[in-house]
DNA sequence: CACAAAATAGAACGAACGTTCGTTTATATT
DNA sequence: AATATAAACGAACGTTCGTTCTATTTTGTG
């Protein structure tokens, strides 16, 4: 098989690339640590992107599809909308795993929201699509009217976005507890709220 | 007088400095980049704070210090709690004035959550007395009975600060618009909900 | 085994940045 | 006005990082 040592190693440098830029940013990831990471030359990283920019893009489309696989496949679209998105948001939790921070799209906001470029239209598009992706299932739980037919799904969206982000912010400041206790609770009233 | 100069260039250097600190980040502030923006040299501006670290410091006091006088001074302390509350969001929501984008206590959280250091215990000191006195002000809305006697003070005041958060996050990837309506109508039904 | 292509290594560059140092200019007091 | 002191300058150093180039090793194929 032609071409294939190559596309390999390339997975394990993203997988690493990631869990640095996890635990510290996608600015922080250089190519010289990520290179001792993985007992490699510069160059030889280096080779496999061609530009630091490239790295950053390739590790957010990396992360991207990890998030996919982990939050997004494991629903059952058969079952109602809304169980879907109380389990897409148990999900959502934790699917940045063992790693102990935070969520690196999140932080790629912040850390690019004033930076134009590739690497922030990446980011800006994937958050995009996946505050869509939540406010589609508000709508259809709207429609089989597990919501209220009344409810505004896009704001049903925005407060659900934003338990989420103060839950991380909560955590990291120490007024929030690890197990996402306050989050849950929110949620939870959240969608009793636009029950009744 | 003795000593005068020094210290009134110094807080034009922090009024520019935060500046830029707020439409980049503390990192991407650059001593050399400062000093152009005040037509000095870099050794000039470095002089007055003899590290990177005492300067992303003095930014920060400078912005606690802009902070505490634009959105906490002007609450009148005899008013009933609730409109207290009230009356600080709405300060708060723009603090940052002219200020194209977002609140440099949450930029600075996000950028120094993973690295050790007197700046990331700075951010996360002032952010929690922040926290701290939103919080105040919901127990006292609760002990005047302005809301509801059975209230988590704790749990409002995190939906209140993730509605913030959020806030600031979806103007950013466009799915609120610029007036706060979305904060402003979560506000005040967050309030409502602990009427009753 | 041989050979071409791909993958990696190693050394070096140029730029940006924080920091240092010696000197010069401006300021305030006597 | 003279002088001590503070403030600002300009040049240079050491480091870090992205990037380039050439050489070497490894990989896959006929």
């Amino acid at each position: 098989m032609l071409m294939n040592k190559g596309k390999h190693t390339k997975q394990q440098i993203l997988a690493t690339a990631l869990n640095i830029a996890t635990e510290t940013s996608l600015n922080d990831l250089t190519i010289g640590g990520l290179a001792a990471a993985m007992n490699m030359s510069k160059s030889g990283v280096f080779a496999h992107f061609n530009s630091k920019e490239n790295l950053q893009l390739a590790v957010l489309e990396h992360a991207h599809a990890l998030f996919l696989q982990t939050v997004i496949a494991p629903i059952d679209k058969q079952s109602l909308p809304l169980s879907q998105l109380l389990r897409t948001c148990e999900l959502w939790q934790g699917w940045y795993q063992g790693k102990a921070c935070n969520c690196i799209f999140i932080s790629a906001a912040v850390e690019f929201d004033d930076q134009l470029g590739a690497v922030r239209d990446l980011v800006k598009s994937l958050l995009q699509s996946w505050l869509s992706y939540l406010n589609k299932l508000v709508i259809q739980a709207i429609e089989v009217k597990e919501l209220s037919e009344q409810t505004d799904a896009k704001q049903f969206t925005y407060e659900l976005y934003s338990l989420y982000l103060g839950s991380q912010h909560m955590r990291w400041v120490g007024f929030e507890d690890d197990t996402h206790t306050r989050f849950n609770l929110a949620l939870s009233r959240l969608i009793q709220r636009y029950q009744g």
